[in-house]
DNA sequence: AGCCACTCTTAAGTTTGCCTTAATTCCCGC
DNA sequence: GCGGGAATTAAGGCAAACTTAAGAGTGGCT
């Protein structure tokens, strides 16, 4: 799942994507408007949160060209407390929750699971590929039962191919959604997950298409 | 996937339709607007390049028949660098992306992929011809209700001829669509491959015409 | 601050399965 | 029947995927 923050202030702006990348996300940040737009329509976040005060140009005037140049993922919108007008017209231009500071980072996180599930048009936060289940919110995984203990990445990558099971990603879109810009990796990272993956889960659920990628078996 | 290319410009359309054609597209072109409309409606393709500047309708003009005509898949917007008002008006039409001339190829492939990626889910992914069904999402084909597995060069090669039926298609075009540049064959691989298609499904499905090329059967 | 535990990345070695090649046979059209 | 394109077959080579292990990095705990 990759993220996109756009706010200025900096040790904030730390705070929230080291919370983030040890939730899962693959985060990439911003910190002017302009830059922000560049990157969502360049690396095409699943989510994005937008700080309203930002210091170039005006946070609702990002979302609107954001809009106009037909970027569909959802958006989260931080405010000042008091600042209601600019919230408002934040969720006018097309944001999809608004966020007022301060605030408790798992308070952020629930909120971006919220969003997930909305356009993912699923409603529990529980994936289910035959007998795995995987809860997105605990982070907590079971293969039939018993609990089975993941490790972050693993995590991730669990999850991007249960998000769309059946489908077969490539390793390439894989690590797009593992890691975020500057974390690029370049060895067989996604081969060595992969592999304790099956090790922990079973060898089946993962399947490998020579040549083309891996997906997750259509769990019945 | 199948892409259709309106673009009036021969050698242009030339350079991107190879460039595609290598990428793994099966392209359709256009070279007039009221042409695109037409070939839009009867090839249905996947992804859709749009010229605004063509000489005869108004890209924008082709761009709003075709949504009026509830067209879906996604249209690019290829603009001149300075023609902003026509790709806002591309945009408000129902563009889903757009891209400023001139531009790289990869760019444009990129934004492809990306396209492809968000509509990934909406799009049928299914091609049927007869009882064999090819699902390009997964890589499954079924004959007659059984699963068959296919290699990845016989996928691609039953899928390039699933996605023109009843077309004639030589040697040499298909090569062209199994692989990429400076990867060229020099012997019968495809016969090989038809071959093997015909055991694992049925020998009637791919039919040869001598001296011309292979097709398969207008499935009933 | 320092130590410990754990995870991630890298890289090398191994295995696997596919693809190509090419030789041979088949068959269609002349 | 003859020529040439198409079908068939089998094997070697090669690249993709798997496996393993070690070292770097990270975070947590005392």
């Amino acid at each position: 799942m990759r993220l996109l923050l756009i706010e200025d202030d900096q040790s904030l702006a730390d705070g929230i994507t080291t919370a983030l990348r040890h939730a899962g996300y693959a985060v990439d940040h911003a910190e002017l408007g302009v830059r922000g737009v560049a990157l969502a329509q360049a690396a095409r976040p699943d989510l994005v949160i937008l700080d309203l005060g930002l210091p170039d140009i005006d946070g609702v005037e990002v979302l609107k060209q954001l809009r106009r140049r037909q970027f569909k993922s959802p958006v989260l919108i931080l405010t000042a407390r008091d600042d209601l007008a600019s919230k408002i017209a934040g969720l006018d231009a097309g944001a999809d929750d608004y966020l007022t500071k301060p605030f408790a980072v798992d308070e952020l996180l629930a909120r971006l699971r919220a969003l997930e599930r909305r356009v993912g048009g699923i409603t529990t936060a529980e994936l289910r590929i035959g007998d795995v289940v995987i809860n997105t919110a605990s982070h907590e995984v079971t293969c039939g039962g018993k609990a089975v203990k993941l490790s972050r990445r693993e995590f991730a990558l669990l999850r991007a191919l249960a998000e769309r099971p059946g489908l077969i990603q490539s390793r390439e879109q894989l690590e797009e959604k593992l890691y975020s810009w500057g974390e690029e990796v370049s060895s067989n990272t996604v081969d060595v997950h992969i592999h304790n993956l099956r090790k922990k889960l079973y060898p089946e659920l993962i399947r490998n298409i020579r040549g083309v990628g891996y997906k997750l078996e259509n769990g019945q």
